[in-house]
DNA sequence: TACTTGTCCTGTCATGCCGTCAGCTTACCG
DNA sequence: CGGTAAGCTGACGGCATGACAGGACAAGTA
């Protein structure tokens, strides 16, 4: 389905050529990582990996092409995020539990990959389409699930029929990452993880199902 | 006590200069509305402007330099966001209302200054501490405003005492920055401005007073 | 008007990154 | 061992950066 991969002047790459690939991959996520994102030159990218520039050229067309290549593959592990949500219940006292294993779970992706998402969430909110697929694709494997969620509830009486399930679980994942990407800033600024978490799931517990949580 | 304005090598701006200075902050801001903001470079800045690159190194150290000074203007009009919430009521349908305004205002502000907000979002993401007290400032603005609602409901008895106010307070504005700055993306979702609004203020309103709002 | 002073702007230059190409080296295969 | 395709890089024109010195300009002074 993917095909195979390919040189930006269209030959199949092999063994080696991957592996340089990988490597230049991998080094422009540290470079991500330690140094901001308008600063990082594709001569320090290729020097890091011990190759020249014209070796990254080969396999990227620029930094932007290769961050989406990391993006993407952030993706799919993202999509794994589905199953903090999907098949949980949210009634009594297991809503609580799955507020706070919701929020858990999102922090750590999101601390795990934040210099990723940073340059994703720039491109998202500069209106680069496939930025923005990439995000959706991230935030909508929780954001459909917490959406099911509302509408069950909705069925069963539980919820306002006013209440829209989508924009709600779109605005509550919005804040869980808002949130995970500038935990640093909270902490700088007087907020515990501590305290953090618990009032996350609580505004969690309260979107979803209307009501303060049974603990 | 902001002392005059200063070239780089010390000279105090005159009338003439500090046009010029403007006009090049003005074309910056623009520029940040239509590419992406790795791809803004200053000899387009300045040739926008209808100077020469030179003159934009008289005024500002760098790209970042000048996005600072423009931030820091916005910060300052950010400041007024405070009366979004402070002497408001969180009791009954005026509650409503409230929550209603501060998302209105909220989103407005954040379309109007969108461009600038997300090169600040990202440098605070970035751990840049100049960029991260901007967006502090503007942040703190709602922020604190919020925490002393929560804190005057607690004493009144009315929110659990186990609630933290400021942690709650800025999961809150989180969300409501994060969404602002994804609102196309919102639409494009096919989330409606519509429904998406009275969404938000549901949640700000279940946040701050723990209960459904009386509308 | 001519002169002086300090502000303001730009031409120019060395430096360094970008992005491309031709050509060399390496690996694989019959 | 030759052929073929993959893999890498030196080299180059082009462009942005950032610094400087010097010229243009406005305003005050004699």
């Amino acid at each position: 389905m993917t095909g195979q991969v390919r040189t930006v002047d269209g030959r199949v790459a092999g063994r080696r050529g991957q592996a340089t690939r990988q490597k230049l991959l991998d080094c422009l996520g540290e470079m991500l990582s330690s140094s901001p994102y308008r600063d990082v030159k594709v001569i320090d990218v290729a020097r890091k990996a011990g190759t020249s520039p014209a070796t990254f050229y080969q396999y990227f067309p620029d930094v932007e092409g290769a961050v989406l290549e990391i993006a993407e593959e952030m993706a799919k592990e993202g999509a794994g995020l589905t199953e903090l949500v999907s098949g949980r219940s949210w009634v009594g006292k297991a809503a609580w539990q799955t507020s706070e294993e919701l929020v858990d779970g999102f922090l750590d992706f999101w601390r795990k990959h934040d210099a990723i998402l940073r340059v994703v969430d720039l491109g998202a909110a500069e209106g680069d389409k496939r930025f923005y697929k990439i995000r959706m694709k991230i935030l909508n494997s929780v954001t459909n699930s917490l959406t099911d969620a509302v509408k069950e509830l909705q069925t069963k009486g539980k919820v306002d029929k006013e209440v829209s399930a989508a924009a709600m679980a779109g605005s509550l994942v919005a804040m869980l990452a808002s949130v995970a990407g500038h935990q640093k800033g909270f902490t700088t600024w007087g907020v515990k993880q501590a305290e953090l978490k618990p009032n996350l799931a609580l505004l969690v517990h309260l979107g979803i199902t209307g009501k303060k949580p049974v603990r």
